[in-house]
DNA sequence: GCGCAGAGGTGCAGA
DNA sequence: TCTGCACTTCTGCGC
C-alpha cells in the first residue's frame, strides 16, 4: 500500500505514473487522487466542472470515478472496459488523462490544481454479491408454480420471444388461451403495462407478425374491455375481435401498480395479479444451500382467490 | 485530513467514531475505509458479500458506498438521504450499518474483519457539473426552430401532458394534422418507438380518454401505411380511420433505430427523423456563456430534403 | 457488436 | 409523497 500526503507536483506525477503502471500488478490495485480538480469529458456527450475537491479513483479494470462530497453517483466517470489512463505535466500542473475508442470514442480530462493525498491499495477480493429478491427469481418461481398467478394455467416457455421482444413467461389458461406474463419486482407503472401491451398487441394480431408493411386501411383489432371501475373487478372477457384466435390475454404480475399503468391495462383488456413480498419471503427464505434457488414446497395455497390478487415468494441467485 | 494505517480494532473504532460524528463538520469530509469485510444489505432486495477487501465510503449527505476492485457500479450501496450510520464492536470485530426508514427501510452491515486504512478528507466543491448534449438541449433547440423536424411544423407546447404521460412535443403541421415528436438523444429502440406510440395510440382514440372504462366491441382505430420497404422510402400518409380526425401523427426524432423500433414504428403508421449530433455540434458549439442555452442563429439550413433524415445541434445547460 | 431488458437502478421535476 | 422519465445510465444475456 502506498501514500502519499501533499504532495510536490513532480511527487505527485512520478506517483501517479508508477500506480498506472502498477495498476493491475498481483491482482489488482485500487488508486486513488484527493484534488482541487477540474474535469473535461468528451464522447457521448460532454461535461465540464469548474475547480473544486474531489476524490479521483481508478480500478484495474479501467474503471475512472470522479467523485465529490455529494450524491451517490459519480459526476464524471469512465465505465470499465480497454480504457488507456496516462499522466502528464503541461505548463506546471498535472493532465491526468482516461482515453477509450470502444464502444464510443470518449474522453475525460482530469487537471490536478492540487494534489492531497495519494494512494495505490491493493484489492484482493474472490467473492461475488448474492442477491436476493430479484424478478429472476420470481421467474422461477411462477415457472415453476404458475398455480400461483392462476389456477389452471400452463407455462409452456420462459422468455418467449414475439416478435416484439421477450415476454416473461408464456403459456395458456385452462379455458385454452394464450397467456403473455410480464413480471417486474416492484410497483408498475405505465411503461410497464405499455410493455405488456406491445408485447399482446403484437400476439393479437397476426397481420403485425408479417415481415413487410400492414396494408393500409386494415384495422387494428386490439380492444379493450370493461376491466372493473376500482380496477379490482371481475375483469371478465378481454374483448377480442372474433378474427384472431384464441384470446391472447396478457398479465402484468408485480406488486402494485399506478393508477395510468391501471388505465392502460384496462384499455387493452390486460390485466394485474398482485405480487406480496412479505408472504413470499416469510413462507420461503429458508433455504440457504448454495447452487440453483430452492422451489421446494408450494402448494396452491398463498393464493387469495376471487381478486385477481395473490401471494408468492422467492429462492435466490447469484449476481453476474 | 486523518489518516490512520493498518489500526489496531481499537483505534480503529475510535476513529470511525469520531469519524462519524465530523461527516458533516466545516462543509463535509469524505470518510474511506479500505477493510477486509463481509457485507449484509436488507431492503428492497436483500444481499450478502463474504469477505474480501473493499473500499467503503461514506459521504456527509449520507451517501454510503462499496466499491470492489472491479466495475464502476458499488456492489453495495445506500443512496443519500436522511441515514443513519453508527459504528460498535461485536465480538471483537467491527460493525458498521448504515440504516434508512425512507423512502424504504433499508439496512446495510458491514463487518470489518480486518482494517487497512481509515480516511477523513475534507471536500470543498461550489461548482456544479455543465453537461451538453442532453435531450433537454434538443428540445429547446426544436421548439424554437420547428423546421429543423418539418418544414411547416408549428410546436404549441413543450412536455404536453397526454392521459398517458408527457410527450417532449406538440404541434401542426401544414396540412393541420396534430403531431407528436418524441425525442431520444441516441438511438431508439424497440422501447422508445412504444412509448410514442402510447401517446399517439391515446390522441388517436378519444375513446381512450373517457374516464371510465372502454366499450366492448369497439375496433382499435391505430393503423399504419406503408412506411417505404427499406425504412427510409416516403412515409406516404399515416392510414386513420376517417372516424377519428384530425389525423394524428407522431415523430420519433433521434440518431438511429433499431430494427424492431422501425417496425413498431410502422406497424402504427409512425415516423422517424433521424438526428446528426455532429452537424448539430458542429454548427453551433460556439456560446460559452453561461446562463440558458443560446439558440441563436439558426436558419432553415442544415436541413436535408428528401428523406426524412435531417440536421441539428444544440446549446448548453447546467446539471440539477 | 447490437439490441433488449432489469436494476436494491439514481436523480429530477411536476403534481 | 407518488409518478413519469432521462441517463455519458450500467450490466448481463442472447443472437
Ligand atoms: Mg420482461
Ligand atoms: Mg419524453
Amino acid at each position: 500500500m502506498h501514500i502519499l500526503r501533499e504532495p510536490e507536483p513532480e511527487a505527485a506525477l512520478a506517483f501517479l505514473q508508477s500506480a498506472l503502471a502498477g495498476l493491475k500488478e498481483h491482482r489488482g490495485r485500487l488508486v486513488q487522487v484527493f484534488a482541487n480538480c477540474t474535469v473535461d469529458y468528451q464522447g457521448r456527450a460532454a461535461s465540464t466542472l469548474d475547480q473544486g475537491e474531489r476524490l479521483i479513483m481508478l480500478k484495474p479494470d479501467g474503471t475512472l470515478l470522479v467523485h465529490t462530497g455529494e450524491k451517490s453517483k459519480p459526476v464524471n466517470w469512465m465505465p470499465p472496459g480497454e480504457n488507456r489512463f496516462s499522466v502528464a505535466e503541461k505548463d506546471g500542473r498535472i493532465e491526468l488523462t482516461a482515453l477509450r475508442r470502444k464502444p464510443h470514442e470518449e474522453v475525460v480530462r482530469i487537471f490536478l490544481h492540487d494534489v492531497r493525498l495519494l494512494l495505490s491499495v491493493p484489492m484482493r477480493d474472490a467473492q461475488e454479491l448474492v442477491l436476493r429478491r430479484t424478478e429472476g427469481d420470481l421467474h422461477a418461481l411462477f415457472y415453476a408454480h404458475p398455480e400461483l398467478i392462476e389456477p389452471g394455467l400452463v407455462f409452456h416457455r420462459g422468455e418467449k420471444d414475439t416478435r416484439r421482444g421477450p415476454v416473461d413467461l408464456w403459456g395458456t389458461d385452462k379455458e385454452g388461451h394464450r397467456v403473455l406474463v410480464e413480471v417486474k419486482r416492484s410497483k408498475g407503472g405505465i411503461s410497464e403495462a405499455t410493455q405488456l401491451w406491445r408485447y399482446v398487441e403484437m400476439e393479437r394480431n397476426g397481420r403485425y407478425a408479417v415481415e413487410g408493411d400492414v396494408m393500409e386501411g386494415t384495422a387494428n383489432v386490439a380492444v379493450a374491455t370493461r376491466s372493473g371501475k376500482n380496477g379490482s373487478g371481475k375483469t371478465g372477457a378481454n374483448g377480442q375481435n372474433g378474427k384472431t384466435s384464441p384470446k391472447v390475454r396478457g398479465i402484468l404480475a408485480c406488486p402494485g401498480i399506478s393508477d395510468k399503468a391501471q388505465k392502460m391495462l384496462s384499455d387493452h383488456g390486460l390485466e394485474h395479479v398482485a405480487i406480496d413480498w412479505d408472504d413470499l419471503l416469510q413462507h420461503l427464505d429458508a433455504p440457504r444451500a448454495a447452487g440453483q434457488a430452492t422451489l421446494g414446497r408450494f402448494g396452491g395455497d398463498g393464493l387469495k382467490d376471487g381478486d385477481k390478487e395473490r401471494t408468492v415468494r422467492t429462492g435466490r441467485r447469484r449476481k453476474g
